[in-house]
DNA sequence: CGATTGACGTACG
DNA sequence: TCGTACGCCAATC
């Protein structure tokens, strides 16, 4: 349960929080999962901010549909999207998550579990 | 205050 | 499978 006290952005914290060290999720999924689908810039625009949360929010953890880096760019260098990932054991090619499907979480079967 | 810009995703051909 | 068009909505110009 995230709270629906807290701010659309605040939400987006807490659920990139949630992905599980060594997996991944995107933008659309946590949109989705707020009930905000088709909204999922503004998912990529929380991100933006996440670097100035507390705790830290895992922001290298979420990527495009495509499994991309999109968001390297926005990190203290843009090399460190890549080397966050693969610290976690998550294996990255060409700016790609590799094997990106099976690493895929998505918060909204994280409810569908029993 | 209107136009532009995005760490995006879906629809369509 | 790939490129283009469009919706989404806060922030910035």
């Amino acid at each position: 349960m995230v709270g629906k006290n807290d701010g659309f952005f605040q939400q987006v914290f807490q659920v990139a929080r949630l992905v599980p060290r060594g997996r991944v999720t995107n933008y659309g999924a946590i949109a989705r999962y707020l009930g905000s689908a088709g909204s999922a810039r503004m998912v990529g625009w929380a991100m933006n901010q996440a670097h100035y949360q507390l705790p830290i929010v895992p922001a290298h953890r979420v990527v495009n549909r495509k499994g991309l880096l999109t968001g390297k760019h926005h990190f203290a260098y843009p090399e460190q999207m890549e080397e966050l990932l693969q610290n976690e054991g998550i294996e990255v090619k060409n700016d790609q998550v590799v094997n990106f499907k099976e690493l895929f979480w998505d918060p909204t079967d994280h409810l569908s579990i029993d």
